[in-house]
DNA sequence: TGCTAATTTCATTTTATTTTGAAACCATTG
DNA sequence: CAATGGTTTCAAAATAAAATGAAATTAGCA
C-alpha cells in the first residue's frame, strides 16, 4: 500500500493539486487567447507549477492525454521557447521545465506569428497600388484613401508590435 | 444582354474586382488572427473596398455565402463596431458600410475579449494565494515565486493593454 | 551491433467550429 | 390587416482542428 503520497501530508498533496488545477485552467485560457490548442495550455500549466522537471510520459499520465498529444504539445512549447529540457542523471528520458518568464513568450509569439503576416500585408498593398495606378477606375479617390489607410495601419503595427515585443522581454 | 457592367469599361470593372479580392484576402487573414471566422473577414473585406453601402443580400450574393452566414457575420461585425448601417432612401433593406478606422477595431477587441480574461485571472490568483497560505505545502517558496510571477504578468498586462487600446484609438 | 526504452509521426477518429437552409419572426406598405 | 420583402434564428450538415494510438524512427546502453 506504500505510495509516493505516503511521504507527504494529505492536505499538502491536495493543496498542490489545487494549485496545479488553477494553473492549468489559467494557461489553457491564456494559450487559447493566442490560438494554441487546449493540450498545449494544459501541459504548460502543469509544468509551470511543477517544482521538478517532468518527463513526457508523466506529463501525459498526469493530464490524461495521449503520448502523441504530449509529444506534439511539447514540440510546440519548445518551438516558442516556453519550456526547456533539463538533464536528470541516470534517466534517459528528457525532462521538461516551464520557462517561467511568460512574458517573453508573448514576445516570441509576436515575432513568429504576427510580424510575418505584416510582411505579406506590405506586398499585398503594393499589389493594390499597382492595380489602381494602371487601371484608373471610377471612384479612384475612394480606393486611394482606403489603400492609404491600410498602409498606415500596417506601418503603425510595424512600429508598435516590435516595441511591445521589446517591452515584454524586459 | 445589357448588364450592369455595360456602363463601365471592362478594365475598370476587373480592377475593382482585383482590389476587392485582395481586400477580402487581407481581412480574412487579419480576422483569423483575432480568432474570427472566415466569413466575417470576407464580409468586412468586401465592405472595406466598396464605395457604396451594400445590403445583406448583395453581400451574400457577391461572396457566395448563405444569407444565414451573412446575417451572423454582419451581427458580429456590428457588435465589434467594425461596420455601420447607412440609410438609403426608398429601400427597406439595411445597407452596410465598413468602419474604415480599422485600428479602433483592435481597441474594441482588447477591451471586449482580452481585459475580461484579465479580471478573472486576478480572482484565480487570489484563490491560489489562499490555498497556499492555508495549507503550507513543501516547496512553498517555489509556489510563492510562481504566483508572484503570475501576479506581475497580469499587472503588467493590465497596464499595457489599456495603453495599447488608447494608442490605437488615436 | 543489437536490444530496448523513448519519442515522433501520421492516418484515423473524435470533437469543435462554421455554414447552410428552411422556418419563424418582423416590419413595411398596399 | 393581409401580403410580401427582409432578417434572424437554429437544427442539421459540412468543414476544420485536435487528439488518439499504433507503427516507424531515433537514441542510449550492454
Amino acid at each position: 500500500m506504500a505510495s509516493e503520497a505516503s511521504f507527504k501530508s494529505k492536505s499538502s498533496v491536495s493543496a498542490k493539486r489545487d494549485l496545479e488545477i488553477e494553473s492549468i485552467d489559467f494557461f489553457v485560457r491564456m494559450m487559447s487567447l493566442l490560438g494554441l490548442p487546449r493540450s498545449v495550455g494544459e501541459i504548460y500549466g502543469l509544468l509551470y507549477f511543477s517544482p521538478k522537471a517532468l518527463p513526457m510520459d508523466q506529463v501525459a499520465a498526469r493530464l490524461d492525454i495521449s503520448i502523441g498529444s504530449a509529444s506534439q504539445g511539447l514540440k510546440t512549447l519548445r518551438s516558442i521557447k516556453a519550456i526547456r529540457t533539463s538533464y536528470v542523471p541516470g534517466d534517459r528520458r528528457d525532462h521538461y521545465l516551464a520557462e517561467s518568464e511568460f512574458r517573453r513568450l508573448f514576445s516570441t509569439f509576436i515575432k513568429d506569428e504576427i510580424l510575418p503576416h505584416l510582411e505579406s500585408a506590405k506586398d499585398r498593398i503594393s499589389r493594390m497600388e499597382k492595380v489602381l495606378s494602371s487601371e484608373s477606375p471610377e471612384d479612384k479617390d475612394f480606393y486611394n484613401i482606403r489603400i492609404e489607410k491600410l498602409k498606415r495601419l500596417t506601418q503603425a503595427s510595424g512600429r508598435l508590435l516590435p516595441m511591445l515585443a521589446k517591452l515584454l522581454k524586459l
